[in-house]
DNA sequence: TAATATTATGTAAGCGCTTTCATGTATAGC
DNA sequence: GCTATACATGAAAGCGCTTACATAATATTA
């Protein structure tokens, strides 16, 4: 591999011309800046990013933590965020966190040891103290899917308590008024979120709920299977049911057929995140969109603008959800 | 942050024995050692792996190219991958290649640029004198999914051709002997080699393949949906379908319900590749399992012996395919 | 044309480590 | 007690760049 002194030498300038036509900062002269060039073609002379980021101290590269690497959400998220990055010459590194606190802290010291430049955290184990803490740390990061007071500009959300909102509102509008509810960890702050818009749209159409029409599940598929047993078994008559994610609605939406339940006609099931499967299923979930490939390029938006000094306007920080209607609620 | 330099001060040794005891590769008198460590423990001391890269000329990275880095396929290979090496200290570069040959070769470079002591690639658009080009490039790297001559070595596949062999073969045992198949772009070689294995198992049940049942697609739902749509139009007799991938399975399955067809009475699907929302459809989708996931690790174990020098043994190059019973195939 | 302001280029000191080679010190052998 | 051997440590030269700072070249002004 050529390095800078060889292409100096064979262009017959300075180390230091070299490394201002790669870095294109400082005035070069354009016959100079050519022979560089050239010199840097005959060679297939590449910098070596290692060598720049130890000289720069920026290693151009950005820490991710996700929950999981597999799953419809996360790919969503990591693919949009990825190719913001590599249009602007950054790459990422990508840890799982597993929701876990000790792995969470794990992936992001992990990431620090790495010198991101930034993180991306979507974290949900640690507390808002840790994270506070963190913040005075030396590497900035971004948060996704939390709002953590005193940090707010770093905070990337959707409006979940809105989400919750909306899927209990189309179930009424829809007719229903017996509305079971399988709820995410209720620790996790958007399963706390969704729950409590559920609970507002109950409020305004004047129906109080019932704890029989509850179940915390553990938003993945067996929550699902066990959210719909233990409703329907609580209360036969439930017309329909919101899950607080596309996942667990995928798993309540096999448990009530293999209960004999026609779909919509004698269940209507509504989800939240509208994952790619959400339309292969059957019938087609109907649910709330999680914008996360949006939220995603968002906040590597804020790291370009503040860490790497990109103008760039418009960082939104709140996202709205929206109902997307497809087949599983039925009209009554 | 602190440096090696502020340790070997506190400790009272040189640089060269803190770096012995950070490094663990040769002997220090435990006492000495014990020093160090109360030094780098006192004072937060974590080493600058920028810096350790460049003394070492080894970046304890690894790049992964993949064509997608959402969908269920490539999220279980990342997912397991990232674990493999995380365990090991080291850390994944990702790079989407979109199955097209400028952007993969764009990736490659783009990861060769980072410094990768190793790629894993799955690409599909470069030719294989591309690759063994490569090979000759200094960067060494594994293959997936993908058998090149002369480096066989270092490919890590699956026996695509037994499994669309197996897949054939479990409609034919079902009875079924008017079956149609929905390819894969036949220009990328796992599409050919299952319909090669198709073909043979149709060849051992004596049966002849027809023109009018055979579909190209494009490995995604609208492949399914179009393939349906044409198959069933061509010869309305077809009485199970094989899908080359699962994600044309589910537009297959949707689409045929929507023409009117009870599925798995009026016709039986199998897909290809057991992705994980294979068995959130309806019905639950009989497939053939690719196990992605221990083939990326056992590409990870590769790169662990061959590069980093460890002992491991039982590198495995080439995984066998089997049948997932589910409930999209009818017994005729 | 000389004096001054601009702009382009070169010099050299790091960035924080690893690693070779040389040196010092403890242990064994006689 | 003296030499030979093994073992532990230190000194110092890079790894391939960036970036103050110094200097040389060119343009501007009177």
């Amino acid at each position: 591999m050529a390095t800078i002194y060889e292409v100096s030498k064979l262009a017959g300038v300075s180390l230091a011309t070299v490394s201002r036509v790669i870095n294109n900062n400082t005035p070069v002269r354009e016959a100079t800046r050519v022979k560089v060039l050239e010199a840097m073609d005959k060679l297939g002379y590449h910098p070596n990013s290692i060598a720049q980021s130890l000289a720069s101290s920026r290693s151009n590269s950005i820490g991710i933590v996700v929950s999981e690497l597999n799953g419809p959400f996360f790919g969503t998220l990591l693919s949009d965020i990825e190719a913001a990055f590599r249009r602007a010459g950054k790459h990422v590194i990508i840890a799982a966190g597993h929701s876990d606190e000790r792995l969470e802290k794990e992936s992001i010291a992990f990431l620090k040891s790495r010198n991101c430049d930034a993180l991306i955290l979507h974290v949900e184990a640690v507390s808002d103290d840790y994270l506070r803490q963190l913040k005075e740390g030396g590497t900035p990061f971004v948060i996704l899917n939390r709002f953590v007071e005193s940090m707010s500009d770093r905070c990337v959300t959707l409006n979940n308590q809105h989400g919750g909102y909306l899927a209990t509102q189309h179930l009424l509008r829809n007719g229903h008024r017996k509305i079971g509810y399988i709820s995410g960890p209720m620790w996790k702050n958007d399963a706390e979120q969704r729950y409590l818009g559920h609970l507002r749209a109950l409020a305004e159409y004047g129906i109080e709920s019932k704890s029989s029409l509850f179940y915390e599940g553990d938003f993945h598929e067996l929550g699902g299977v066990k959210g719909v047993a233990a409703l329907l078994h609580a209360d036969a008559d439930i017309t329909a049911i919101v899950c607080a994610n596309d996942e667990m609605a995928a798993g309540a939406v096999t448990t009530a057929r293999e209960q004999g339940l026609r779909l919509p006609e004698d269940l209507s099931i509504i989800g939240f995140d509208n994952v790619n499967f959400s339309h292969y299923m059957y019938p087609k979930l109907t649910t709330i969109d999680y914008p996360i490939g949006g939220m995603g390029v968002m906040a590597a938006r804020w790291v370009l603008k503040h860490i790497y000094q990109q103008k760039l306007d418009n960082i939104q920080t709140v996202f709205e959800p929206r109902v997307i209607e497809r087949d599983s609620v039925h009209s009554i």
